[in-house]
DNA sequence: TCCTTGTTAGGATTGATTCCTATATAGCAC
DNA sequence: GTGCTATATAGGAATCAATCCTAACAAGGA
């Protein structure tokens, strides 16, 4: 969802994070999508209202806002790192046809714990679920009844 | 756990792959271990028995193996992927401290599903929890008690 | 307004992985 | 066993997401 510069001041802030126009856009643009975005996907959008930035202060406003714990990297694929700002519990539909992560909210499955210490003095902090499968435009395409493509997408 | 030759070679033939020296010591190799080892790991002890082998030959084997179904990939973190001759449905448990990566079989976790249709149209085939925290010999060392180390390690 | 410190742009670099290709060899048919 | 063919291997080159380096800049606090 969209941020008021307000709120958005007060997240950076809190976390003693200095507020940049570049800054703000590339947060903002995670914030305002749904799509788990990849750095170059972010560079491309943001670039819109800052032709200058570099690709370079997206990859390092990303890693600063992840040490902060205002966005969350995931990594599904090896190619790339793809991005969430939505940093409440929540688990991911993974479409094994076209790569698209989907987020998915379900209390059950926030609630999940590793049964008894069979876990051999693993301290658990949490959790995540990944469900994988084929999103419902590659099921209208048939992409489903393939075999999932295994290989590489550099 | 080790594999017999004649057990290898019938996982070889029945998925149409060419049964090769350097295969079998990479499979064998990564069937032996429970540590999710990197393609390079791999190749360092590899190395062992075959002295002229070489990094391609690792990926491009690690990828047939995976086409094939014989092994998994898991891209818990960013820099490098890690494989598994675990194919059986199993889950992770991931330190956060020091990367290392434990099986961890659990009934109940092997039958979750997504509640309802929520989903919007996505089949699933499969899913893996993912546990994120520190090991014992990581909370020995009290590296629990640090805030996780978000900086990439290339 | 000034200072200090973190941020930005952009160029160079890294390094895991992939691509290319000549040679070697596994598996199959005879 | 011999020969044939498709595939595997080695090794060198190339790719490219991500990181490193650094000089100029600009938040935010005093
Ligand atoms: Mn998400
Ligand atoms: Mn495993
Ligand atoms: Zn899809
Ligand atoms: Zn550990």
């Amino acid at each position: 969802m969209r941020l008021t510069p307000d709120e958005m001041r007060m997240r950076f802030r809190e976390r003693g994070l200095k507020m940049t126009p570049q800054r703000a856009a590339i947060y903002q643009a995670l914030a305002g999508t749904v799509s788990h975005p990849t750095a170059e996907d972010l560079h491309r959008h943001v670039r819109r209202q800052h032709p200058m930035i570099s690709p370079n202060t997206v990859y390092y406003t990303l890693g600063v806002l992840r040490e902060a714990g205002l966005v969350h990297e995931v990594n599904y694929w090896h190619d790339r790192s793809r991005f969430d700002a939505n940093i409440t519990p929540h688990h991911h539909l993974v479409c094994l046809g076209c790569r698209s992560i989907q987020d998915l909210t379900d209390e059950a499955l926030d609630r999940l714990s590793v049964s008894g210490r069979l876990k051999g003095g693993f301290e658990v902090t949490g959790h995540r679920v990944e469900f994988h499968g084929y999103c419902s435009t590659c099921c209208r395409a048939g992409r489903h009844l393939s075999r999932p493509d295994h290989r590489r997408h550099r």
